[in-house]
DNA sequence: TCTGGGGTCCTAGGACCC
DNA sequence: TCTGGGGTCCTAGGACCC
């Protein structure tokens, strides 16, 4: 913990919900639903509308349906929208400090102690963060964020979740116990399902009643690594530090099928694609692997892996598969499996294949999803599977626009951009060679400026 | 129409080595 | 020949986070 309230959290409201109302302005105000729109998708995000019907982050989107009203949109994601609003806000954060922490596409903390020049009084923090929000706010079209700042990580992210949403709030340094103590346990990092109920068991519902508890008890209760984190956490004791740039130390793909599968062949290909796509993000990133693991999931939701470690890093789709392939082979589909994973651990930075690297391309995935290939396949491509709702389309004579939805060899779109009006609606035949899908829409009236140098 | 996809960290047991 | 402890690596599973 530190004298003064310089680490600053700031957490993006029910953010790809937000960006998806941003640019598409007939979904402001209403409810909106982001996330596996499939028979087993679950909830990214809920719009706040959508939050008041009860439809909740990691509910499955079947459940979310019923709760919500008619009308409700349920989107798939476009990731790359998000991904360029999110790079935005980093960069305003980056403006206030070089030391900023991306905990995930809509999270980070900065270390304002690491600014140049900065009051860190509370007033001077306060005054910050409202100029902060204001431009955050601006530069991505509307979306919102919610502040904490306090004397340490800790404090901060739990001072940003206090006053959701477009919240701000400051904890003066020495008002951490009075903040921290009444919370119910599970607003503390790391207290989950299992450890909550552990908690409850003997008593413990507050941080305040964690504070009254023991060391060795709570490292009997959670183990020595967790035990002896609650333990300081209840004291507000955290000294965890700002990292900017933190290693990978596993690269993993994995997909639940719409329908369990059992052939082996079948299962076979999607090793093999799962494989080629860790391989080239592998490449991408200029990392290899030593460590294989198979994870699969059966029909009754049993989860397990299977791993090997090989001798020397890879980063060979071919290699990944054959290993994962294997596994597979030797793990079972029994009863069917509807989840499979594949995935790379022991990462280091140079593959010693490299030295002896052939010019042969790696097994290029980006064409060819299993599905598109074989009749065995669960979902055979359609004209209408292009299309899924939320994407971002062109069509030659209606201009850009959004899929609502399909079917029956129809998709139905709405045309507008983020900077109209809310437009009219057309349903369009699924194969019309006038439509096409289209980058993410520019949101800001004219492009952004080049950074200054 | 129950239960995604990407990660991190920890624990525990067995193998193996000194 | 027996006993023993410590450290590291590997594998598997589980809790947790966004």
């Amino acid at each position: 913990m530190r004298r003064e309230a310089s680490i600053l959290h700031l957490d993006l409201d029910a953010f790809f919900a937000a960006v998806e109302q941003r640019d598409k302005p007939s979904l402001r105000g209403r409810p909106v639903v982001v996330g596996g729109v499939g028979g087993r998708g679950v909830v990214a995000t809920a719009s706040y509308e959508a939050r008041a019907y009860g439809a909740r982050s990691a509910m499955s989107t079947a459940e979310a349906r019923r709760r919500c009203p008619p009308g409700t949109a349920f989107l798939g994601g476009r990731f790359a929208a998000y991904r360029r609003t999110s790079d935005v806000v980093m960069a305003l954060l980056r403006e206030l400090s070089p030391l900023v922490e991306p905990v995930s596409i809509d999270e980070a903390y900065v270390d304002l102690g690491a600014g140049h020049g900065l009051d860190l009084s509370v007033d001077g923090v306060t005054r910050l963060a409202h100029g902060l929000k204001e431009r955050i706010a601006a530069a991505t079209g509307g979306v919102t964020g919610s502040v904490g700042i306090g004397s340490s990580k800790l404090m901060a992210k739990i001072a940003s979740d206090l006053d959701k949403p477009d919240g701000l709030v400051v904890v003066p340094p020495g008002g951490e116990l009075r903040v921290l103590h009444p919370l119910p346990v599970t607003r503390l990092g790391g207290v989950g399902p299992a450890t909550a109920e552990r908690l409850h068991q003997v008593g413990v519902k507050t941080v305040a009643d964690l504070a009254a508890k023991s060391l060795p008890d709570l490292v009997a209760l959670a183990g020595r690594a967790h035990g002896t984190g609650l333990y300081a956490l209840a004291r507000a004791e955290d000294d965890r530090p700002v990292v900017a740039e933190r290693e990978a130390k596993s690269i993993s793909q994995e997909e639940t099928f719409a329908r369990d599968l059992t052939d082996l062949r079948v299962l076979g290909r999607y090793v093999e694609s799962m494989a080629a796509r860790v391989g080239s993000r592998l490449r991408a990133s200029a990392y290899s692997g030593r460590t294989v693991t198979l994870k699969l999931r059966r029909y009754d939701f049993t989860t397990l892996t299977r791993s090997q470690t090989l001798p020397h890093p890879t980063d060979d789709p071919r290699v990944i598969a054959s290993i994962a392939a294997r596994l597979l082979a030797e793990a079972g589909t029994q009863g069917g499996l509807r989840l499979l994973g594949v995935g790379v651990s022991g990462l280091s930075l140079y593959a010693q294949g490299d030295l002896f690297a052939t010019d042969e391309e790696p097994v290029d995935d980006a064409e060819e999803a299993p599905g598109a290939e074989v009749e065995e396949a669960p979902e055979p491509l359609t004209a209408e599977s292009r299309w899924w709702p939320g994407q971002d389309v062109r069509h030659d004579e209606h201009g850009a626009g959004w899929v609502w939805g399909r079917g029956l060899g129809r998709v139905t779109v709405r045309f507008e951009g983020p900077l109209t009006p809310p437009g009219p609606v057309r349903t369009l035949a699924a194969d019309d060679p006038a439509l096409h899908p289209a980058e993410p829409p520019e949101w800001r009236v004219s492009a952004p400026a080049p950074p200054t140098p």
